[in-house]
DNA sequence: CCTTTGTATTCTATTTTCTTATACAACGAA
DNA sequence: TTCGTTGTATAAGAAAATAGAATACAAAGG
């Protein structure tokens, strides 16, 4: 029996819902569904009553998550004593994250964090999105953040933070009165405007490209660059506008070089968000004090 | 984490032995191996150090070796405790064996089980091997016994006795006066006497077969059944000599109408054994009684 | 009645795990 | 020393388990 199946069960019966369960645990629905069952199927008892709704412990079901709860709890403790033996004193949580995620998102949760586990630290090192794959998968860093993570062999990906994605011009463009209005753009305004947008090829570029389309806006690209500091840049030498991450504006927006402009709420369709996430190794067990790292992230938002 | 593979991990250490532990689990020396390497890797401590001879517990190793057994104690109670809550009272332990496990074999057995679990109890159901491995899939049965088990998915064997052969002749053979004596045949001996034998296809009559032709032997085989029954039967008629289990003879030895001829212990090569084995079903926990009679058939001789 | 929400199921592509075979290392005996 | 022995690790292929996408299903709420 595995224990990650246990420790799902409990999920499960805490939180009464399969699903959230299951992403608490970052797997499918459909995985949750199949663990439980199997443990049911392996003791040949049913754990849980699913023909009232919403369905509830069996007398057994009771039984085993009591039992269930202590085991994983005792089996996590357990590991946590055999890891701390190794590093006997503070552990220093190894980051790797793309540039675009700004220090500043980042400092709160590290203060927070020390705070809390005094004696641990943080290690935050910036890199280009393949860096902080090979970094994981090379155990050089505990921790990877990056957007638009796709499913990588050995590796698990946790949703962060969703950036919503607006339009960025130069304070002078006709788009920049539009700034502080509850409205903002609506996507076919983008018509025929001279765009700097990022390298085809990179997931972000075809998420534009796929809104654009979607809107039937046809827009005028004059530049392409691999990074958002570039874009930046050129939108600020007037060569276009572009459609980047807020967050990653505030510098420009505070010193007046670029000003943000959202779109209106009820466009059509899905806003344009980038998908931020944290990624580790899916095989080895992390250090208890990354796994606090990432309830901090998590948590705090 | 696997429980088995923790489980596996305390055994090891037990036993001071990765290949007995495996035994001890129906898996490879392998598979145990490679069960505490991966705990090994999960934790990225290293649990037992291989650099001496013999192993000895790393402190890590220590450590988690107290929590694991106390660990995988529980858990096996928690199965036991809930499967308890199903069959209040006592469990039938439902067996499904072939014909030629003579009963005699298995009510000593089955005493000192009841005698153990009161309560509980054995039922016994003699079929085809065929019949047998059917009943434990379909779950009609709980445990089979059968010779020459053969990897088959879903189930596992337990090795369990190993019968040895003897020929088997009518009291007037000119065999017969070996029957007593220490030295007894040589296969040799058999070469051109009308042989009653297995019908071809069943692996005990190819091993039977091989161990002819690894002595170069040739008999001449008058008969051939599917069972060991009729093989007696025709023995008695004096159609010729068989070569059978020992303890398949004790009912017709005891009554005269047959006499068993061992082979003479230094002929060259392997003996000529019938395996017996325990055969369970994989997937499915067994029931708690069912693991004591298990226990009770492999401990007592 | 239809829509929404939450869970089970089916199917398929990976991933994992197991077994067999073989390599390797330490020890003891000739 | 040089064998054979014993016990464990490792490699490779086969078998089994697993996750996830898509979909079916079932109950509750509008």
């Amino acid at each position: 029996m595995h224990i990650e199946a246990l420790s799902i069960f409990c999920d499960v019966v805490r939180r009464q819902s399969f699903s959230q369960a299951a992403a608490a645990h970052s797997v499918s629905q459909s995985a949750a569904s199949q663990a439980v069952r199997q443990i049911e199927q392996r003791l040949g008892v049913q754990l849980i009553d699913r023909s009232t709704r919403p369905w509830r412990l069996t007398p057994e079901g009771k039984l085993f998550f009591q039992g269930c709860q202590e085991l994983v709890a005792r089996y996590h403790e357990l590991e946590d004593a055999v890891q701390r033996r190794q590093h006997p004193s503070g552990y220093t949580v190894r980051v790797a994250s793309i540039y675009s995620v700004s220090l500043h998102d980042l400092t709160g949760y590290v203060d927070r964090f020390q705070a809390r586990a005094p004696g641990a630290g943080v290690d935050i090192a910036y890199m280009h999105p393949d860096q902080v794959y090979e970094h994981i998968l090379s155990d050089q860093s505990d921790l990877g953040l990056i957007s638009y993570a796709h499913r990588r062999r050995g590796l698990t990906a946790i949703p962060w933070k969703r950036q919503t994605m607006a339009v960025a011009c130069p304070p002078g463009h006709r788009f920049a009165r539009l700034a502080g209005e509850q409205g903002g753009l609506l996507p076919r305004d983008l018509a025929r405007e001279s765009f700097v947008t990022f390298d085809r090829g990179l997931p972000v570029r075809r998420e534009i490209d796929r809104f654009l389309r979607r809107h039937e806006v046809d827009m005028t690209v004059v530049a392409e660059f691999d990074n958002i500091e570039n874009i930046k840049q050129a939108v600020e030498d007037g060569a276009g506008v572009a459609i980047l991450p807020v967050p990653t504006l505030r510098q420009e927006v505070r010193r007046r070089a670029l000003v943000t402009v959202p779109f209106r709420a009820s466009a059509a369709g899905a806003p344009l968000v980038r998908p931020l996430s944290i990624v580790h190794r899916r095989k080895r067990r992390l250090n208890p004090a990354v796994t606090e790292f990432i309830k901090l992230l998590c948590a705090g938002d």
